[in-house]
DNA sequence: AAGAGACCCTGGATGC
DNA sequence: TGCATCCAGGGTCTCT
């Protein structure tokens, strides 16, 4: 499931393949959570970054395609003539290659801004200076709800989703359902420098691939192979060799080591 | 305001 | 073998 680093590593691939290039058209194939552009095209795509798990394309003129993968979203570079399976839209470039956007599930969205218009409400992110033990302090002040619910909120937070969540509470010694303000200066300070590390090791590796996730030219992610905690429900934690657990917050499996990730000290 | 839960969507796994 | 049910979870929406 797109991720920050799975999003991470789409788009670096996505900056290298097509900025400078013209998209002449885009085709849509399916679903009503895909739009058309009312811009004119052809237009040149001047950048390609990442918000959150959004991707945005920045097009001369400045107008951008906005991108979210959500569950199972996979842009694939290619040359394709024959629509893909699952294939809901495809970018064309002058050059003649393609974009094409693979979707299974139908959750992701592509949409179109001009310059004047806002992306979505989105909160710090991870890997940036400015996200700091005392900004995530702060954010958490007050916070009634469970640390793996304040991780996932990505008004907060933007980036992390049910993995790295997971994984970054167990480097970290914290029992997800502890509440977010119940944390103390050390775990705080532990908590981010464990997002930081996590986060910037799975781009490293290319992301994670449990289930969908592709790259841009089809190859899996690396970083299931260095996971400790997600989805490793009744296998012994690598440090104390307790059975990981799984529980149910807000909705997602959650998997944390009883033993080493307390609630009570 | 914050938090909890429903909903969307399909394919693969599991159960009988 | 066949059919039903469950599960995966990001974001948005509604309700309290």
């Amino acid at each position: 499931m797109p991720e920050l680093p799975e999003v991470e590593t789409i788009t670096r691939e996505l900056s290298r393949a097509i900025v400078g290039k013209k998209l002449n058209k885009f085709s849509v194939f399916d679903t009503e959570k895909i739009l058309r552009p009312r811009l004119a095209l052809p237009r040149k795509i001047v950048s390609v970054r990442r918000r959150g798990k959004y991707i945005v394309c920045e097009m001369d003129g400045g107008s951008r395609c906005l991108i979210h993968l959500r569950m199972t979203g996979e842009l694939l570079l290619g040359r394709q003539i024959a629509r893909r399976k699952h294939e809901r839209a495809r970018f064309y470039f002058h050059d003649g290659s393609t974009l094409h956007f693979v979707d299974v599930r139908r959750f992701g969205t592509i949409g179109w801004r001009d310059g004047s218009q806002s992306l979505p409400r989105l909160g710090m992110e991870p890997l940036s200076k400015s996200f700091s033990a005392k900004k995530l302090g702060e954010l958490l002040r007050g916070r009634k709800k469970a640390i793996k619910s304040a991780l996932l909120d990505q008004q907060l937070i933007a980036g992390i989703g049910n993995i790295y969540a997971d994984e970054s509470l167990w480097t970290a010694k914290i029992h997800p359902l502890r509440k977010g303000s119940t944390l103390s200066g050390a775990e705080v300070v532990r908590l981010t420098a464990s997002i930081k590390k996590i986060l910037r090791r799975a781009i490293k590796k290319g992301g994670s691939t449990l289930r969908d996730y592709r790259r841009t030219d089809g190859r899996l992610g690396n970083y299931q192979n260095s996971r400790k905690a997600y989805a490793r429900e009744g296998q012994l934690c690598f440090r104390c060799r307790a059975k990981i657990r799984r529980i149910k917050i807000g909705g997602r499996s959650s998997y944390f080591c009883p033993a080493c990730q307390r609630l009570k000290p």
